[in-house]
DNA sequence: ATCAACCAACCAAATGGTTGGATAGCATCG
DNA sequence: CGATGCTATCCAACCATTTGGTTGGTTGAT
């Protein structure tokens, strides 16, 4: 049974009520517009004509369109946190572990592009909305804490070295890939070559691992 | 003699004209603009009245508001790619030019966060305005061939690896300085630590320029 | 050398489409 | 029936762009 209206939009008997599909709808709706357009270039009108619901409704459930960025940025942040917490890397010997967090960080900026264009927007007006959000303290990525053992370990087994940042060693591996997908237009223009197609991204993903592994030996 | 006038502002006896100041002071004051707010949050009249000049200007010179971010983003654009042409790796040993190329865009970076900001935004947008910019066969950076070259000399030292991609390598170094950056407010909240002092900044230098050589060797 | 014509630089105010948000009332659920 | 989800309609403020000029420098014919 096929179903007719947009994927965002909620199924809705005809009168039949349900604030939860709204409010959901709307989220993914706001997060696709503020990913598109930034927080300023967004249209509240147009985030309620996705969702298919009224425009009052963002609103009547989340207040203004202000705060409806920050449950987009809020829901996009539980999003890759819940993923992270998925990694089980004590199992692995330390090289197999910190090559699986480099490729599920590749791979999920690759799978969330709206992650990268939200984050993107954020920071470039000085990140307020992160700033003062809830869930700050729960924001702090478990993958530091993964990566601090993880380094440790390979530390003592001597294929890393003894004397790594784990909060730089973070950034650095965060940095390697969301920059490709973040510019990946400007770096394509840049040389008239398209970074986006499949075997560039393939090539991009063996890079960015081989040079960590080999920026961290002893 | 002090000028009360705003930095951007054209200095202008009473009733004078000087078209040039003119779109100077426009274009300074397009670039701060923007930066802070994007192209899409940026007002016309707060441009021209931080220009100090009517706002009827910027229509008068540039044709339109996107045409005027367009110019700010070549502007910056030429700015990075001049100073990138004034290094001269060639007299140095490998590791040393290596050392020195990926210093010069940290520091870039550092001293110019309007280019970071300018450039985050229009890479949201889709970089639709770079795309058709004039001199976007000039804007290929030098840097790109001075990698290669000096990847080369390195190769045949020894010091470097010889199977190196040098479009890969550039893309990776332009991440480890640019992400640090462009997501320094985000990163600092979720460290909960200010990685804008300049201790921080200065332990991020020296983890870069650490992890890429390392990440080269043979 | 003078001056009238011309045009670019400049300005104040108007225009009109857009947009975030408000108001008022209806519908449905518990 | 009271509270909450929801819709239609409205509106004041905002904002890019236009209009309708004035002013000052330059040029070329006299």
């Amino acid at each position: 049974m096929p179903r007719p209206s947009l994927p965002e939009a909620p199924e809705r008997a005809r009168g039949q009520r349900d604030p939860e599909a709204t409010q959901r709808a709307l989220l993914a709706a706001a997060t696709a517009e503020f990913a598109e357009k930034g927080l300023a270039g967004a249209r509240v009108d147009e985030i309620a004509r996705r969702a298919g619901v009224n425009k009052q409704l963002v609103y009547h459930h989340f207040g203004n369109k202000e705060a409806l960025y920050r449950a987009a940025l809020e829901q996009v942040y539980s999003g890759i946190r819940a993923e992270e917490r998925a990694l089980h890397l004590a199992d692995l010997p330390p090289e197999a572990a910190l090559e699986r967090l480099v490729g599920f960080s590749f791979d999920y900026l690759l799978d969330h592009p709206e992650f990268v264009a939200l984050l993107n927007d954020e920071n470039r007006q000085g990140a307020p909305h992160l700033r003062d959000a809830d869930g700050l303290q729960a924001m702090h990525s478990p993958l530091v804490d993964l990566l601090r053992e993880t380094l440790r370990r390979g530390g003592e087994a001597g294929v890393f070295r003894a004397d790594l940042d784990p909060v730089q060693v973070y950034i650095s591996i965060a940095a390697l890939s969301y920059f490709y997908f973040s510019n990946n237009r400007t770096l394509s223009a840049i040389f008239g070559r398209e970074l986006g197609a499949a075997r560039d991204v393939a090539a991009r993903r063996r890079h960015v691992i081989d040079f960590t592994l080999r920026a961290l030996r002893p």
